[in-house]
DNA sequence: TGCCCGATTAACT
DNA sequence: GTTAATCGGGCAA
């Protein structure tokens, strides 16, 4: 059986986590698959959410790690964030993609789309996919609707620059799983 | 109060 | 490659 994740394992480094989880099983209402692509955000980079100090809409982050974050991105779509390390250090890895595996009937009714590579192969389409809304803020990662597994057997992880970025685009801490056809892009 | 713009996506040319 | 959709946060005034 696979290792449940727990709040200690969100309770590190960011920069840890945030590898650790690629291979990673995420289910949400038994509807999900394998992390396969992320991103770390921490408190002291001006990317990051949390950089100007705390708000209505990033108070969770600088709460106990092991929490969703949930934000509405460019008006439309939802994003899901992982909340780490230890309490008061507002940071987060966002998830970006995954492989399905659980539920792909689920997942195809809600995206509208047939093809297993466009069902959760980016934030806001992966949010769709799980059924993710503002309804997801602040719940526990530990406890339903959320199930998240540890990674079973070796997972090659590659590393690089974030996607869509306008601030602090040079840093690489964007993480996948090497030569994924699930990844919301290839790593350069 | 008003204005600008974004951790995106899909549908264009 | 380019652009519309769509709206809340953050900052200037």
């Amino acid at each position: 059986m696979p290792k449940r994740l727990t709040k200690s394992f969100f309770g590190r480094s960011v920069h840890k986590v945030a590898p650790d989880l690629i291979g990673a099983t995420l289910l949400v209402n038994g509807v999900g698959g394998r992390l396969i692509e992320v991103e770390a955000y921490h408190h002291t980079d001006p990317a990051a959410h949390s950089f100007r100090g705390p708000t209505e809409r990033n108070a969770v982050m600088f709460g106990p790690p092991g929490y969703a974050y949930v934000y509405r991105s460019y008006g439309i779509h939802w994003c899901l964030n992982f909340v780490c390390e230890p309490k008061g250090s507002a940071s987060a890895v966002l998830i970006r993609a995954i492989e399905p595996t659980v539920g792909l009937a689920a997942m195809r009714r809600r995206r509208g789309v047939a093809d297993e590579r466009l069902l959760c192969s980016g934030p806001g389409r992966l949010c769709e996919a799980l059924g993710i809304t503002e309804a997801h803020y602040g719940l526990a990662l530990d406890r339903a609707p959320f199930e998240l597994f540890a990674r079973q057997g070796e997972v090659e992880v590659v590393a690089g620059p974030r996607i869509g970025l306008t601030k602090a685009v040079e840093l690489p801490w964007r993480y996948g799983e090497k030569g994924s056809r699930f990844l919301s892009k290839p790593f350069a």
